[in-house]
DNA sequence: TTAGGGTTAG
């Protein structure tokens, strides 16, 4: 057997997993002289795209520094090149204008093109699919059925689906992908009926058809319509894990746990996609403790779990609150490679250790972070906050301003909460104004509701009621009920009922107004007082749920 | 005489 059928057969049937391994296979083709030999070349490339950490900036470089040294690569080479570089649109194009500047012999063809397209696609690059679009009318490979498909799905991705439909409409054969791609394009748009009419007349919906079938699945779980998504379930001529994960996320999404618990149950494999969308179904339904034990089943059935799944642990854990959980997850995520550079997986991290106590780690992580967005500075000024240490975090905000970043209605929210519970009330009011002035924000009513708390808690209650009656929004019984807390909290009896009159009327059947009103009442000594509301309450069958707090 | 492509879930 000579030196190539070796490497050949070792190259195809090898599955390189580290870099390692692809620096051996290099030393390889070195040793036996291969540097030029385009099917080994290509099929060493190959292995450096099925690598498991692809795409990888580092490996798609080795990739191409090895295709640089061919002196004559073909056809096949550049194919495998430049689907090597699908995740960058500038690379790829100047790959491909390399290619395409070469003599006739060497030309791209439909597989060039589907690669080009589909990083188009992936990358958002409008025009320049476009231009390609026309260079394969020119070239003539619209007629493949690959190329075509490419194209519907383009289209159909940039939201053009127009010219998506125009494509499939003039394809000379079409298969089950671009049937799909088509469907999936009404989709990615919201048009659920005409992904149907689509789907609908598509010749062939046996198993082959499993894709779009899930499509339609998942398009009806996304407009809300649960009952339309299981009725093409319970249609489907095979079900496979995907179809089942939409299903589930849908009934965990509306609340339904046992209906998503269900299927979970039933579905053949259960990868870790599944098992998060159920996961995050018992974290968003309050079931925090549910949702970590099935974490741990997860694991205990060998599923490893990826960021989604650590983020939905961590949300879990934030729940629970429990500071020796927090501790273990910390160190799994530090232990397990999770990638902390990410700020929404770092900020998940930070709201964790800050609402378990510690806010040690939350400051430290947050500190070390070596860029910070929006969303972690959010968290780390929430932490500060619940810890109250309210003025530490308008500091924190006042630094986010400085970095640059601009505040959105979110981080406003969570500043004036700052503000509020450390009753810090000039700086609650100049943020409030800067929403408006500075930032073009409309304060939301529950904006309002914070600074009506802040004003009520440092006594101001006249201001807090004035704000109330001139705010350009309609009160939520949020602001009534933060400025009958501060009557309350005062001991203001004539501001109490006043409060107290205008929640009754917005909502009767809230009991924690009655018992805000009657302690008013009781810590005046106002018994009879006391006891009329208490017996309007038993009249109206209102009682307090148990463990809800009343303020 | 061998190598390569387009669609679905958080």
């Amino acid at each position: 057997m000579s030196s190539l059928s070796r490497l050949y057969a070792f190259l195809k049937s090898s599955k390189a997993k580290t870099i390692i391994h692809l620096n051996q296979l290099h030393a390889h083709i070195i040793k036996n002289g291969l540097e030029q030999h385009d099917l080994i070349i290509n099929l060493f490339i190959s292995r450096c795209t099925k690598l498991d950490a692809h795409p990888n900036h580092t490996i798609t470089h080795y990739a191409l520094s090895i295709f640089n040294l061919v002196v004559h690569p073909n056809a096949h080479l550049w194919n495998s090149i430049l689907k090597a570089h699908i995740p960058s649109l500038p690379i790829s194009i100047s790959l491909f204008n390399r290619f395409n500047k070469l003599p006739k012999t060497t030309t791209p063809d439909d597989y060039t093109f589907s690669s080009l397209i589909k990083c188009c696609s992936i990358n958002n690059g409008v025009w320049e699919g476009r231009l390609i679009h026309g260079l394969v009318l020119r070239i003539g490979v619209l007629g493949f059925v690959f190329v075509g498909t490419s194209l519907v799905d383009f289209y159909g991705k940039i939201g053009e689906i127009g010219s998506a439909r125009k494509v499939f409409d003039e394809m000379p054969e079409r298969n089950v992908v671009s049937w799909t791609a088509m469907v999936v394009g009404y989709l990615s748009l919201g048009d659920l009926r005409s992904a149907r009419v689509v789907f609908d007349e598509m010749p062939l919906r046996d198993c082959a058809a499993t894709a779009a079938w899930n499509a339609m699945v998942d398009g009806y779980v996304k407009c809300g319509d649960l009952d339309s998504a299981r009725k093409v379930f319970d249609e489907m001529p095979e079900r496979n894990v995907v179809s089942f994960t939409c299903l589930i996320d849908g009934y965990a999404k509306a609340g339904d746990m046992e209906s998503a618990r269900d299927l979970f149950d039933r579905a053949p494999r259960r990868d870790v996609v599944a098992w998060s969308a159920l996961i995050s179904g018992y974290v968003q339904n309050g079931n925090a403790d549910r949702a970590v034990e099935m974490f741990v089943e997860m694991c205990k059935e060998n599923v490893k779990p990826d960021e989604f799944a650590m983020v939905n642990l961590m949300s879990a854990c934030s729940q629970i609150g429990s500071s020796d959980l927090a501790l273990w997850v910390d160190s799994y995520v530090t232990r397990n490679s999770i990638d902390l550079s990410r700020p929404h997986i770092a900020a998940t991290l930070i709201d964790m250790n800050a609402k378990c106590g510690n806010m040690d780690r939350a400051t430290c992580l947050f500190e070390e972070m070596p860029k910070r967005d929006l969303v972690l500075y959010c968290s780390m000024i929430q932490g500060l906050s619940i810890h109250g240490r309210g003025a530490l975090a308008v500091q924190l905000f006042s630094r986010m301003l400085e970095e640059g970043l601009v505040p959105d209605e979110v981080a406003f929210t969570v500043v004036l909460t700052a503000c509020s519970r450390a009753g810090l009330v000039e700086e609650g009011m100049h943020h409030l104004c800067s929403m408006k002035n500075d930032y073009g924000l409309v304060p939301s009513p529950d904006h309002y509701a914070c600074i009506v708390d802040l004003l009520g808690r440092a006594g101001h209650l006249e201001a807090a009621y004035e704000l109330i009656e001139s705010m350009p929004v309609e009160p939520h019984a949020s602001a009534w009920g933060a400025l009958l807390g501060a009557c309350r909290l005062h001991c203001n009896i004539k501001f109490g009922e006043m409060v107290a009159g205008k929640l009754f009327q917005l909502e009767p059947r809230n009991p924690s107004n009655y018992v805000l009103l009657s302690n008013i009442y009781a810590n005046a000594n106002r018994w009879t007082d006391v006891l009329e509301l208490r017996n309007r309450m038993r009249e109206g069958c209102l009682r307090k749920i148990p463990g809800q707090s009343w303020i």
